[in-house]
DNA sequence: AGGCCTACG
DNA sequence: CGTA
DNA sequence: GCCT
């Protein structure tokens, strides 16, 4: 059987070989605070094709016709197979320099450079880095502290959908009209996250600009926002009404942290032993497109990482369209500088992969294996669900 | 030899 | 630089 | 590091 380049279009319930899976995932992450992206990306996909593959590889020669693996992830896969551990990949998790990263990273606003910054000036711990006077924690990073413990524990399925009610009553306070739908990994049928994603849009045309802002507001109102970062939309009709693909930037959107009442969630929090608090912090998203675009989004948002990457990727390289989160553009059907955009007017849009390329069109729930869904039909959007 | 998703704050 |  |  042969899979194609673009790995993670297939199908995958993946839930034996983890310690491959992880072999291959350290292995990209010390690529990566070594800054070697290529290396880092390449290691990501084999970790991809692993977790994409309904069986569980237990020899070699079952991934001959796989992609992206190659002469060194083969070479630690047999080391795997045959004594269950990776001299390579044990060395690194035993190196000092790596465990301290990978801990600075996890804090939420610390990336691989700040991490090393930090490393550089003989920082190992978080008591280390909050006592040193040197260190500037900027907006993000204060929040990623004060909120270590909820942030890096994980958002159950209850809880995830006691939020929906929250943000639910939120936004129908400032628009009855309004769609919310849930994105991100619960949409993909997964039972736990690290944060719950909405896409929230309302029919009415311009409302959406205001939206978000009122929404924030309403949480604002109710002691529950502990932390926003708000991205305003540059989409701009009255601006450029003709370079539609050039005034098209960004959809309105805010990263949030938010308290989440424990008497809220049926069944309770999902929370650390002992703890007497009745509340805990979460990380949530919330992004507003205008109606006519909440196809593209919800295609954005699902996820996962991986995913995006090849279909965007897939649609560049083989069908010469550019795809982001707002759009699906020809670019063989380019007017000057400009693309068509397509699917608009409400039809569905397909990046449906003819037969022969190998890849399928699939549902949001095959982008890490479970029942079939459609993934971007008139179904998913407003008003047909 | 050159690319690796894309776009924001 | 960081977030998704 | 793997692929084109």
């Amino acid at each position: 059987m042969n899979l194609p380049y673009y790995s993670s279009f297939s199908p995958s319930p993946g839930l034996a070989f983890l310690s491959l899976e992880d072999a291959f995932e350290v292995l990209a992450e010390s690529s990566e605070f070594r800054e070697m992206e290529g290396p880092c990306l390449a290691f990501r996909r084999a970790a991809s094709v692993l977790k994409s593959l309904p069986w569980a590889v237990q020899s070699l020669g079952a991934t001959r016709d796989l992609p992206c693996l190659g002469e060194h992830t083969k070479a630690v896969m047999e080391e795997v197979l045959q004594c269950g551990r990776s001299f390579e990949v044990e060395k690194i998790l035993s190196d000092e320099r790596y465990q301290t990263l990978k801990l600075f990273t996890s804090v939420f606003g610390v990336g691989p450079k700040t991490a090393e910054k930090w490393y550089r000036r003989g920082l190992r711990s978080f008591t280390d880095v909050l006592a040193d006077r040197g260190i500037h924690l900027n907006r993000m990073q204060q929040s990623g502290f004060l909120h270590y413990g909820d942030i890096t524990r994980a958002v159950s399925k209850a809880e995830a959908r006691s939020l929906r009610n929250v943000i639910d009553e939120a936004v129908r306070a400032v628009s009855p009209a309004a769609t919310l739908a849930l994105t991100g990994g619960f949409r993909r049928g997964k039972e736990f996250g690290h944060d719950v994603d909405f896409i929230v849009t309302t029919p009415e045309p311009g409302r959406e600009k205001s939206l978000l802002p009122n929404v924030i507001n309403g949480l604002k109102k109710q002691g529950i926002l502990l932390f926003c970062e708000y991205q305003a939309s540059t989409f701009d009709t009255a601006k450029l009404p003709s370079y539609r693909f050039e005034a098209m930037d960004h959809f309105a959107k805010c990263f949030l942290i938010l308290r989440l009442e424990a008497s809220q969630v049926e069944g309770g929090l999902h929370c650390a032993e002992g703890d007497g608090r009745g509340w805990r912090a979460v990380r949530v998203d919330l992004v507003s497109p205008p109606m006519d675009r909440f196809a593209f989004a919800l295609l954005g948002w699902t996820g996962s990482r991986q995913f995006e990457r090849d279909l965007r990727r897939f649609a560049r390289v083989t069908q010469r369209m550019i795809l982001d989160n707002h759009g699906l553009y020809d670019k063989t059907k380019a007017a000057s500088a400009h693309f068509q955009c397509i699917g608009q007017s409400g039809e569905p849009f397909e990046l449906r992969a003819e037969p022969e390329s190998g890849v399928r069109r699939i549902g949001a729930a095959d982008r890490q294996g479970r029942h079939p869904v459609t993934a971007v039909s008139r179904q998913a959007l407003p008003g047909g669900q």
